[in-house]
DNA sequence: GCGACAG
DNA sequence: ATCTTGTCGC
């Protein structure tokens, strides 16, 4: 018989409204732990995690991809094809997006080191953003790189490579704008789970030698629209 | 009430 | 996220 490509389904008791949504926000926020190095930068296994949509199908597919952290190299690759779960509500996109990621990384062979998100950790209206979500429901350590200050401030950083400036919500640093490359501009840098924010920033900057953004979150963009193309 | 708002 | 061609530049 003819192969169908599996579609995951989200697990029978994930969030369906807003409301349940926040509440599992509320309940699970306590447990991220916003401090820890993870590998040492350079090394380990770090694995990038994305996600993209076919609303139209409603279709989503996620990509998990494995690199060696010192030489960049992907080592191993996963992606699932699920059903969109969540609408995207600013806040809430963890809800659109986990079920499929999870679905992926369990079929990884390796377990990562390190997991680096498409989006935030605690710069979250509350401290709840994806990537600690991801990492508070796998253990993992996780950290989140977003491509945009979302509703957050911050000061432009100098124009070098490293170069870093606070991310503000309020008087509180929720994450830092980093520059990863002379001139460009920067990337939105937060903890996750099991990893500070000095450290998380050192990781990006490891990971985003040669363009803006980390291997992992290129190389995971690349991947699951290249599974949602092809399904 | 209105605008802003990761992906 | 996604809709979308060419184009400037290394």
């Amino acid at each position: 018989m003819i192969e169908q490509p599996a579609v995951i389904r989200p697990p029978e008791d994930w969030p369906t409204t807003e409301a349940a949504a926040l509440a599992v926000q509320d309940r699970l926020r306590g447990l991220v732990v916003r401090d820890g190095g993870g590998p040492a930068p350079g090394t380990g296994t770090v694995v990038g995690v994305d996600v993209a949509y076919d609303d139209d199908r409603d279709l989503v597919a996620a990509a998990a991809v494995a690199l060696d952290g010192g030489s960049l190299r992907v080592v191993e690759t996963a992606t699932v094809v699920g059903r969109v779960s969540f609408p995207y509500v600013p806040g809430l996109l963890a809800f659109r997006e986990i079920p499929t990621v999870l679905g992926a990384l369990e079929r990884l062979r390796r377990t990562p080191d390190l997991v680096v998100c498409d989006g935030y950790g605690v710069a979250h209206p509350r401290r709840f953003g994806l990537a600690s979500h991801l990492g508070v429901l796998t253990g993992l350590p996780t950290i989140g790189v977003a491509k945009n200050p979302f509703t957050f401030r911050f000061t432009a950083p100098g124009p070098r490579r490293g170069d870093a400036a606070p991310l503000l919500d309020g008087d509180e640093e929720v994450g830092r704008a980093l520059r990863t490359r002379d001139g460009v501009k920067p990337v939105f840098v937060s903890v996750g789970h099991r990893v500070g924010l000095p450290e998380a920033c050192a990781h990006t900057l490891s990971l985003a030698r040669d363009y803006r953004l980390p291997e992992t979150t290129r190389r995971a963009d690349a991947l699951c629209r290249q599974a949602l193309r092809e399904i």
